[in-house]
RNA sequence: GCCCCGGUAGCUCAGUGGAUAGAGCAACCCCCUCCUAAGGGGUAGGUCGCACGUUCGAUUCGUGUUCGGGGCGCCA
């Protein structure tokens, strides 16, 4: 498909290049730049070239733009072409090169703004990834709406993209949360042991004990005595009370403890897995971590880094010199107890993406976890592999606030919001929108009480309203939209009109630099003010008049203004509602 | 101590090597006989933390400094 904003830009970059020919035939290595004034008395694209140039060429910048103004060759395009301020060259375009945009936006629906960027290369979001110990709460929700949104922006600029949920199901982590339904179903069952204090409190293991207690009978059942024999108190070791439990239990259910294991990680995925659905976000792999060591890739990995030299032994562990790859220490993958630990499986898993063919991989990470970017690209390097294929995204926390207060958001305590619970309350497209609309590496204060109470006043229904008005002047017009593709766009010159066409030129340029940085918050931001120039726009002038020309091309402006409103909410995962 | 993020309007935050630094909310004043007022128009509000440097030009880049937030396990 062709586009016309990268047209408009290399047509005249093109025209500044010939007269820069002429003016400063030895200045060739200068490139030229086109800006996009702010204001649009300033025209609708802008080159300091001559002010670049005024230096080495010891000459008036003013001159020297005059003299490329008149050196410009001859375009159907551009309207004229002025010197302003210091020495800038505004270009002004025919009105009849940005009406084109209109029909560009409606021919092409919902592949307009599509970009070439990607150019069809594979590229991996890794995002979400929460331990299944519990509930996703709304720190998650960030890192969800953020990977969804970026991949989606993704692929709208040419990449191939593959979204990946990585499952620590072979942690300590998952141990403990089976080891708590135990406990609460052996609690439920009679037995008189504590609780431990540091174990999962969340009222989704007592409902997980139920469960089990329905769906097995009573084969869990063992005697206080027996769970609780040789283990430390939690007074005196809070975690090895814990390890002393897992280990009892894992010694008294023998087979049964897989099974439990098992139940609880499926009963977790799966309802992870829905809340996710249900706020709209999808993956195309669900990797799990246990899988890396059931096909010995763990062990493989740590070998091929003993070979070549990047292990070294200390203390009885086995030590991963990232050092050597500038981290500000060295790293355990194997422990004194021969287990290896989550770096070790984690190298291994990158290992698996690279083999799995991507030309880029992008892991969303919550912003804790920055420290480990330097050994994990330090061990994709020690396997000789191009550290630069892997980014790293990082997403900075969401601070919950209620009643003014910062909330906490302990998983194992249970004490925290869900995603679910927030979903419930602002509704989704406020929660992707609101999720979005803050700059991923920038701390987002959520407050909670003004999320729920004035759920109204999200700015996402700004946009959604402005979809809706032009879903609402269609109905009220009664003519086919598939028309106005054709419409006779020449009437739209009034200023409004230009700024809108220009916003529309923008979109495409809009994609681009928003998936460049990673940055779906800039298109969140770009919405927003399309919108406002449309409620402006039919605030100030009226769509439906009598006569048949100025109707149908401000129907069309409209439309087009639908179709580019409708693509970019699709992008952040937001619906576009046809009435309000 | 080291590392990461930030300091822009009363609040929450965008933004850019360029021209008069923006939006939402809050405040104040206007606009529905007319396509949805979940909207629009306007007023007021700023030494872009501070200093130095690079540059034709710095709020933007660099260094230092200060003040906030977060992270630095043989946890995952």
């Amino acid at each position: 498909m062709s586009n016309t904003t990268p047209d408009l830009r290399s047509h005249l970059t093109d025209l500044l290049h010939s007269a820069l020919q002429v003016v400063a035939p030895g200045a060739a290595a200068i490139a030229v730049v086109l800006e996009r004034p702010k204001s649009l008395q300033h025209g609708d694209y802008a080159s300091s070239l001559a002010m670049q140039l005024a230096k080495p060429m010891k000459r008036n910048p003013r001159e020297l733009a005059q003299a490329l103004v008149a050196a410009l060759p001859a375009s159907p395009i551009l309207d004229k072409a002025e010197v302003a301020g210091a020495g800038f060259i505004n270009l002004h375009l025919k009105p009849a090169a940005k009406q084109r945009i209109v029909r560009e936006a409606l021919e092409h629906g919902r592949a307009f703004g599509r970009v070439k960027l990607g150019r069809g290369r594979k590229v991996q979001v890794e995002f979400v990834s929460a331990n299944p110990t519990g509930p996703l709460h709304v720190g998650h929700g960030r890192g969800a709406a953020y990977g969804a949104s970026l991949s989606s922006l993704l692929e709208a600029a040419g990449y191939e993209v593959a979204r990946e949920y990585y499952v620590n199901d072979a942690g300590r982590q998952m141990d403990i949360l089976a080891l708590s339904v135990w406990m609460r179903y052996l609690e439920s069952n009679g037995a008189t042991l504590p609780f431990p204090t540091n174990a999962y409190q969340g009222d989704y293991v007592r409902d997980m004990a139920r469960q089990l207690d329905e769906a097995q009978g009573k084969r869990y059942l063992y005697p206080a005595a027996a769970v609780l024999d040789g283990v430390p108190s939690v007074e005196t070791d809070p975690e090895a009370h814990l390890d002393g439990l897992i280990a009892n239990a894992k010694q008294l259910l023998g087979a049964d403890y897989a099974r439990l294991h098992d139940f609880v990680l499926t009963e977790q995925l799966g309802d992870c897995r829905n809340d996710l659905v249900e706020f709209g976000i999808t993956f195309d792999s669900w990797f799990s971590e246990r899988s890396l060591f059931d096909s010995g890739l763990v062990e493989r990995v740590v070998d091929k880094l003993e070979k070549s030299g990047h292990l070294f032994q200390k203390e009885g562990a086995k030590w991963f010199r990232s050092t050597d790859f500038g981290d500000e220490k060295d790293r355990v993958v194997q422990r004194g107890n021969g287990e290896y630990t989550y770096f070790a499986s984690d190298i291994a898993h990158h290992l698996d993406k690279y083999e799995r063919g991507f030309d880029r991989i992008i892991n969303v990470w919550g912003a804790d976890h920055h420290g480990y970017i330097a050994r994990v690209k330090g061990a994709l390097q020690a396997l000789g592999l191009d550290s630069e294929r892997l980014t790293i995204a990082l997403v900075q926390f969401a601070v919950l606030y209620r009643d003014g207060k910062k909330a906490s958001m302990s998983t194992r305590a249970g004490e925290f919001v869900t995603l679910r619970e927030l979903r419930n309350e602002v509704g989704n497209d406020a929660a992707r929108f609101f999720y979005v609309l803050r700059k991923s590496d920038q701390h987002l204060d959520f407050d909670l009480d003004l999320a729920k109470s004035q759920s109204n006043d999200n700015p996402v229904y700004y946009i959604q309203y402005a979809h809706a008005r032009v879903c609402s002047v269609m109905e009220q017009w009664g003519g086919n939209p598939a028309e106005l593709v054709n419409a006779d766009l020449t009437p739209l010159v009034e200023e409004q009109e230009l700024q809108i066409l220009q916003k529309l030129l923008d979109y495409p340029e809009q994609i681009e630099s928003a998936a460049r940085e990673l940055a779906p918050h800039l298109l969140a931001f770009y919405l927003r003010d399309l919108a406002g120039g449309f409620h402006s726009y039919y605030n100030s002038t009226r769509l439906l008049v009598e006569e048949d020309r100025i109707k149908l091309a401000r129907l069309a402006l409209a439309a087009a203004i639908r179709q580019v409103l409708r693509n970019g909410l699709e992008i952040l995962g937001v619906g576009a509602p046809d009435r309000m």
